[in-house]
RNA sequence: UGGGGUGUCGCCAAGUUGGUAAGGCACAAGGUUUUGAUCCUUGCAUGCGUUGGUUCGAGUCCAGCCACCCCAGCCA
């Protein structure tokens, strides 16, 4: 694979924002800017890469791709496309141990999900197993790699501590022959796993570790998702990342922050490696002398409160059955996201507001909720559920009559269109809407007071009918006639409650998720014992809840706003027509909420 | 106790060569409202981890100190 047409400088900087600091119609609009922006920029200015930018998000198929990749993809899909230049999706896959093509098919899907496109063909770490093991071949000839024959433990002793400087391997100093002839037989499979490895030749004595003739080829007799059978070794992250990089041309490579101490080894690999046969390996179109090395920059991960964003906590979650799958609506994965109801744009609003520095914080959770609520307020046509149905028999309003009312679909879009629905002598409003003896400031229903049925007629509640607990049951209550789509004259009626026509209106189940933990950093001490404070009450299945009829036609994923009561959506794989699921996606803000307790 | 980082409002985060602290979330108070929603208005850091120094002037420069994060996988 070629890289794409590179961009001149010109384009590249214009983009940018101007001298008054507003954003320039495009790509750039409404991101704000960031570090690596500057830095990019700079870059563009000086014509260190011609003008050229191009990034790549590199994950490794070994689970789902979760929030905090939306942030990387964000970030490296975004900085390509507003500065003309191109983002790879690269699966870095040099341990098959761990990976699998569901893992592939699954992040593919988020990404595209997500909204973004990556240039040209999918890229493969494992696609460069030939060109890894040349380069692997030619540090060894140049005396700048060996073959440690050290076991795993043993290496591990020699290395040193943080403190301690560590001591040379005894087989350090294996002839260029020995080593070429041992690392060959290595790839032909001749050794079992762990007798020997191949390791950089950098110092022993490193104050950074991973300068301590750090391992770069492992053996491994295992199948390979994409490779097959081929290979008996395999290659480690910081040997196979850099050099992926190199070949594809990349201009920033984009990290985490725990990356920054292997940025010397990054370096020092491309540097050891010979830059005519690098070039002539990669993408690149134009001459060795305009070929210039990739660099590295390091950015802070996101966390969130209420949750845990390591894939290896996820996994768990999900293998130990704590949730249903990867795409269970309580977990931080896109794909959980997006069953929730979560939309791409939301999740890249999102990004885009917590900003992309050095330093690690914790996100609010109440942020991802504002930028859901910010996207499904405009997005999200209004419908009326019940979710805990309380009986109202209006004793003024004819038997058997019906009457259609027309309630439009948003407050605000007109375009959103107008629904139907029927109005009728017996419905249903939520139990939460009608009290005894109300709590000050209570503006729904009491006894002997007045109501606007959102959409309807103005009800008085007379009487209510109570089971042998004392628990309403049902209520009995009368309408004013004259107050469809008018205010009663004389009076005012400050409280709006929503309702469904009690014979129309269609039976659904409910999910009610909410946070997946109940500690604001669920990894907060010992690491291990982030279950033990998970939400019991994360997911509460309420059934019998009673939709509005129009929401028979709802299509699966279709996002919803229940009015009074939050976002829901169309369960992607569990709802049928027959048998309709709703997700909460979020609720509404709720001042009563506050003012109530 | 080695190395690498980070510290600006409860949370996130701007702050280009030192010139007198953006914005968002949250919160609070008003207004509009047939969603206690949305929307609108207003308020919210004499202060930039801390102590000194340089300077007419420092979040921005210098020095010391403190706190927190990452690194000892043949994981990424």
């Amino acid at each position: 694979m070629k890289s794409p047409d590179s961009v001149t400088t010109n384009n590249a900087a214009n983009s940018i924002v101007n001298k008054n600091g507003e954003a320039n119609a495009g790509a750039t609009a409404s991101v704000p800017s960031n570090f690596i922006r500057h830095i990019i920029e700079q870059d563009l200015q000086t014509g260190k890469h011609n003008g050229r930018v191009q990034t790549r998000f590199p994950p490794e198929p070994n689970g789902y791709l979760h929030i905090g990749h939306a942030k990387s993809i964000c970030l490296n899909f975004g900085v390509a496309k507003a500065y003309n230049g191109f983002c790879n999706l690269r699966f870095d896959d040099t341990n098959p141990e761990k990976e699998s093509q569901e893992f592939i098919n699954a992040i593919k899907a988020d990404i595209e999900w997500l909204g973004f496109h990556w240039s040209g063909e999918i890229r493969y770490a494992s696609a460069y197993f030939d060109a890894l093991y040349e380069f692997a071949l030619q540090l060894v000839r140049a005396g700048k790699a060996y073959v440690c024959s050290l076991s795993p433990e043993q290496a591990r002793e020699y290395r040193g501590t943080l403190t301690a400087p560590g001591t040379p391997s005894p087989y350090r100093n294996r002839s260029a022959e020995e080593n070429v002839d041992l690392f060959t037989r290595m790839a032909a499979g001749e050794f079992a796993d762990g007798v020997h490895s191949l390791r950089a030749k950098i110092d022993m004595a490193s104050p950074n570790i991973n300068m301590r003739d750090p391992v770069i080829y492992r053996i491994r007799h295992i199948h390979h998702h994409q490779t097959g059978d081929k290979w008996p070794i395999y290659p480690m992250y910081d040997y196979a990342h850099c050099i992926s990089d190199a070949m594809e041309c990349i201009t920033h490579s984009l990290c985490t922050l725990e990356f920054e101490d292997h940025r010397p080894l990054y370096d020092w690999i491309l540097q050891n490696l010979d830059i005519t046969t690098l070039h002539s390996a990669s993408d690149s179109k134009d001459g060795v002398e305009s070929y210039v090395l990739p660099r590295q920059i390091e950015f802070a991960r996101l966390n969130i409160n209420y949750t845990v964003m390591s894939k290896r906590k996820l996994k768990e979650l999900v293998v130990q059955g704590y949730v249903n799958r990867w795409d269970d609506p309580r977990m931080p994965t896109l794909s959980g996201l997006r069953r929730r109801g979560f939309t791409p744009a939301s999740i890249r609003n999102f990004c885009d507001r917590v900003g992309i520095t050095r330093s690690e914080g914790v996100v609010d959770l109440g942020m991802l909720e504002h930028s859901i609520r910010d996207d499904l307020d405009r997005s999200a046509p209004r419908a009326m559920c019940v979710l805990s149905p309380l009986k109202v028999i209006l004793t003024n309003y004819p038997e058997n009559s019906v009457e259609l009312l027309e309630l439009s679909c948003h407050p605000k879009e007109e375009a959103m269109g107008k629904r139907e629905l029927p109005f009728a002598r017996e419905l249903f409003i939520d139990a939460s809407d009608f009290e005894e003896i109300p709590p000050p400031q209570y503006k729904r229903l009491t006894v002997g007071t007045e109501v606007r049925l959102r959409g309807a007629y103005v009800i008085r509640c007379d009487q209510v009918i109570k089971d042998a607990d004392g628990k309403p049951v049902e209520l009995l209550c009368s309408y004013d006639p004259a107050t469809l789509g008018l205010n009663p004259q004389g009076r005012k009626v400050q409280g709006v409650i929503h309702w469904v026509p009690a014979q129309q209106a269609i039976d659904v189940e409910v999910r009610i998720y909410d946070r997946l933990f109940n500690k604001e950093n669920p990894d907060d001490k010992s690491g291990s014992d982030y279950k033990k404070c998970l939400n019991t009450e994360s997911l509460v299945t309420l059934t019998g809840c009673k939709a509005e009829p129009s929401l028979r036609k709802a299509l699966p994923e279709a996002s919803f706003q229940f009015e009074r009561e939050g976002y829901f959506c169309v369960d992607r794989y569990d709802s049928t027509p027959e048998k309709m699921v709703f997700n909460r996606t979020v609720t509404l803000r709720d001042s009563w909420a506050k003012i109530s307790s």
